[in-house]
DNA sequence: TAGATTGTTAATCGATTAACAATC
DNA sequence: TAGATTGTTAATCGATTAACAATC
C-alpha cells in the first residue's frame, strides 16, 4: 500500500515541459536524449531532470540517454494524456468560448463535451461543435454525461452558485476562472486559475527588476 | 543595499487572496481583523499569514488585529495595483478577446491598451474599446506607447517571432500562452501560461484520488 | 579501457509550522 | 489583571543541488 502523494504543480509542469520540448524537437533529431541536453534547453539543472524522469520513465542509459520514444510514452502515459478525459464548461462568455477553442486542450487528452450559460441568445446555439445549453440543464446533463470535471468561466458573483450547481450534480473537480474563493464543505478538488494575479506578478516583477522596490508599509506610524 | 529577492509565485497568490478576502467582507463587518480570521477563511496556517503579512504592511497590533482599510492600502501597494501598468495585446483571436475582455484585469491595475493580429478582417477595428493593429505596427506602436509588457496570444507556431518582435520593440516582459517554450536570449522576463498544463494537472489529481496511480513505467524491460 | 551518462546519497536551501515571548 | 493576538526564534519539512559511485 504505497502512499499517494500529490504531485506538485511544479513538477507536473516540468514534466510537460520535457515531453513539450521532446516532441518539438525537428525530423531526423537522434533518437536519444540525455538529461543534460534536456536540462540545458530548459534553463533546470540537470540533476533535477533526472530525478524527475525517473519518478515517470522506467530509465535512460548510462552514455546513452533516454530512449525519446519510449520517454514520450511514458511522460505522456504519466500525464494522463493517453486518456481521454471530458469536462464541462459554465459560462459561454469571451472566456469560456476562448476555452472551448483552446486546440492545446486536445494535446492533453481534454475535451469540452458541453456548455452552459444563461443568456438566452446562446442557449441552443453551438460553438466550433460544441452545445450550448441553458445553466438549468447542467444537474440533468452532467450525470447522463457522467462527467466529473467542471470549468467555471462565469463572472465573480455567478461563480458559487455554479460551484455548488456542478457538485450537486456529481463533478467532483472544479477549474475557476471567477476571481472569489470558492467555498466548499466536502472534499471537493478546486482549482483557482487567476490569470490576473498570474499577470499582476509579471508586472511587479518586472518594475522591481527596473527600479528596486522601496521598503514595506507606508510609514503611518 | 538591500538585496531584491524575487518573491515566489506562492506567495504572492496568498497576498492576493487575502486582499481579496478582505475586500470581499459584507458592508458592516469590523474595521479590524485577526491573522487567524484571515487564515481560517483560506484554510492556511495562522502564523504564516502573519508572516506573509509582516513583509507588506506596517503591522497588526495584539489583542486587535490589522486595520482592515490599512492593510487593504498595504497590499495594494506592495502588489503594484495602485500603479497602473499598460500592456500590448498580441493575437486578437478568441483567447485574445478573452483576454480584452477580462474585466478583473483592472483591479489589479492592468490594463491592455492596443491588439495586433495578422487577419486583415479584424486589423483595424476594435474590441471593447481596444484597438486591433496590423502585427506589422508592433514596433512602431510599443516604442511609441513605452510599453513594457507584451502579452502573447497566438498559435503555438507563431509565438517566438510575436516574442522576438515585441522584445526587439523595447517589451521587456512577456506573458506568454501560446504552448511553447520561448528561446530569449537577453535577460527578458518570460512568463508561460499554459493553461492545458493547469487543468491536466488537475484532471490527473481527480483521477489518482478516484482510483491510485499504477506504478511507473510500463514494464518493457 | 576511458569517458559519458545515469542514479543515489548527502548537503543545502527555502518555505512552512510549532513554540513561545512580547504586548496591548 | 487576564486573555487575545502579534511577531520572532527554532524546528520541521520538502525540494533542489552537489558529490560521487555505478554502469554501459
Amino acid at each position: 500500500m504505497s502512499e499517494v502523494r500529490p504531485i506538485s504543480i511544479m513538477l507536473y509542469k516540468r514534466l510537460l515541459s520535457y515531453l513539450r520540448l521532446i516532441k518539438q524537437r525537428p525530423e531526423g533529431s537522434p533518437d536519444n536524449i540525455s538529461s543534460a541536453v534536456i536540462a540545458h534547453a530548459l534553463g533546470l539543472n540537470d540533476v533535477q531532470v533526472r530525478k524527475d524522469l525517473a519518478a515517470v520513465s522506467s530509465g535512460g542509459k548510462p552514455k546513452i540517454g533516454y530512449i525519446t520514444k519510449d520517454l514520450i510514452a511514458d511522460l505522456e502515459h504519466f500525464l494522463g494524456h493517453d486518456n481521454c478525459s471530458e469536462a464541462v464548461l459554465v459560462g459561454a462568455g469571451n472566456l469560456g468560448r476562448a476555452l472551448i477553442s483552446y486546440e492545446n486542450f486536445a494535446n492533453y487528452g481534454l475535451k469540452i463535451v458541453a456548455a452552459f450559460d444563461t443568456d438566452p441568445r446562446v442557449i441552443g446555439t453551438s460553438f466550433k461543435g460544441c452545445d450550448i445549453y441553458s445553466a438549468e440543464r447542467i444537474p440533468d446533463l452532467c450525470r447522463r454525461l457522467q462527467v466529473h470535471l467542471g470549468i467555471i468561466a462565469v463572472p465573480a458573483v455567478a461563480a458559487q452558485e455554479a460551484c455548488d450547481t456542478l457538485l450537486n450534480a456529481g463533478v467532483m473537480a472544479v477549474w475557476n476562472f471567477a476571481p472569489v474563493n470558492l467555498k466548499v464543505t466536502e472534499s471537493a478538488l478546486i482549482r483557482n486559475e487567476d490569470m490576473g494575479a498570474s499577470l499582476a506578478l509579471l508586472m511587479k516583477t518586472l518594475k522591481d527588476k527596473m527600479s528596486p522596490p522601496e521598503e514595506k508599509g507606508r510609514g503611518r506610524r
